[in-house]
DNA sequence: TTACAATTGTGTACCAATTACACCTTTAGG
DNA sequence: CCTAAAGGTGTAATTGGTACACAATTGTAA
């Protein structure tokens, strides 16, 4: 049986060992006609660009804390996000120290402590996005995926993760739902997913597998006034769309 | 340009966020012969099993934490072990605080704040394993997977998320390397994997898929001595064994 | 010493999924 | 009304996975 003295010991031992911060890190994709940009942030008192992120408030889910630090970036709910993984080096805290060292009294602070962070990834239409800084940052924008400024911290390794992650997954998870118009052509569908990709798809394997899927409704209307044969609209099925997003696709790209 | 009078008030308001106590829980799967167990520890005043766990302390990567904590449990190093996910509800702590009300003051304490906890599961040779108890615990042990006793906490989520993961990685990357001896024959590494996807598979097929991956060597020599037609005996190729793990492995079972 | 049971070694035929590839249709614009 | 550009669709070849059978080895029991 546990003392109330065995317990008051553990806890004096344990305080000294309280991790100081946990942080989320938010890796958010933007994606609108076959273009796929990256929000970041840029630090107002240096060249130095960074991903949205916050804490997590005292009884909050971190799910919570992550969908309300997208939604104040970005002024969106309810999109895809993803945890992926959770990042502790306590060097990151190291090059934040010095960061900030001109402004910071020496000796510990808040920010001379260690940020442990949790990574999530979201996917959405940055025509919806209105992106917003915060306190240390003076520039809220979105970034091409080729031409990425120097991160700060770690947060290139936090990026690259969340792109492998999310190139991984395509092939598990349903995606598109939030990045699509309501009503798309498979040429659009198949454009967003090169672009995650990274590289070109075969128009009719795409459609092949994208419909073996299950998750589309083919409409009896196509898209007229563009140039060329006009394509036939898609929408979700929704229904399907989500237990897809549960039970997972079958094999990879 | 960022001013102290601003970092100062962030400060103060991030005071209140701070998140209270990151731990580690850890997902032991013991392997030996066939058999697959996990690492339980028995609560010493109550019939309640919990996971393997601790916190992480200043300055330690989570990494670091996460091998600290299961050498004190298991007396092993440098075994696989893997992140897999966050659990942060906060409704963790109020059963926690219902657990221990008996000991605890009222009123906020160590332990009526809520617990983020980093999953990592682990794959050991329970052969090689001393079960050390913790404070908290007077029994620390393996138990069959098919009889698990009720679990503490969310205890049974993560293990039950460790172990879909566990099956499902078992498809990208090569395991074995530490629950199998140095030389060893194929259907013993058969019977490992079916002990872990707790299924048979065909002979042939489990055959010419993992030779198929390159990892293993085959050996001239033969295991003697037991009844029956002496199978030959393989060893893993180390090299080609760890490339695998960084870059994993095609398909699935 | 021999027959048998248990286990291992190995190859082949079938099916499903993926890839590679070609021809026809539609539409706007000159 | 001809052409260029894009979309719709089908088929053959390859690859990977599954199902399955027979021969060889070894200890044990008759």
């Amino acid at each position: 049986m546990l003392t109330k003295q065995q317990l008051e010991e553990f806890e004096a031992e344990a305080g000294m060992m309280y991790l100081d911060h946990i942080s989320i890190d938010c890796v958010v994709f933007g994606f609108h006609e076959g273009q796929m940009k990256v929000l970041m942030l840029k630090s107002n008192n240096e060249e130095a660009w960074y991903l949205p992120g916050g804490f997590v408030m005292k009884q909050e889910p971190i799910e919570v804390a992550a969908n309300r630090i997208l939604a104040t970036r970005t002024g969106l709910d309810k999109v895809f996000l993803k945890q992926f993984h959770v990042f502790g080096d306590p060097d990151r805290s190291k090059i934040h120290n010095e960061m900030y060292s001109e402004v910071l009294p020496a000796g510990n602070n808040f920010f001379t402590q260690r940020f442990i962070s949790i990574g999530y990834y979201a996917l959405v239409d940055f025509f919806n996005v209105i992106p917003t800084p915060d306190v240390f940052s003076e520039i809220c924008t979105w970034r091409d995926l080729d031409d990425l400024p120097k991160f700060q911290l770690d947060h290139e390794l936090i990026f690259r993760t969340a792109l492998d992650t999310l190139r991984l997954q395509l092939s598990y998870q349903p995606i598109g739902y939030n990045l699509m118009p309501k009503e798309f052509t498979m040429p659009e569908l198949q454009k967003l997913y090169e672009t995650i990709l990274g590289k070109k798809l075969d128009r009719r394997n795409f459609q092949r597998r994208i419909l073996g899927f299950g998750i589309l409704n083919k409409l009896e209307q196509t898209r007229k006034g563009g140039a060329h044969k006009a394509p036939y609209l898609y929408s979700f099925d929704l229904k399907k769309y989500q237990a897809a997003l549960k039970e997972g696709l079958k094999s990879g790209w």
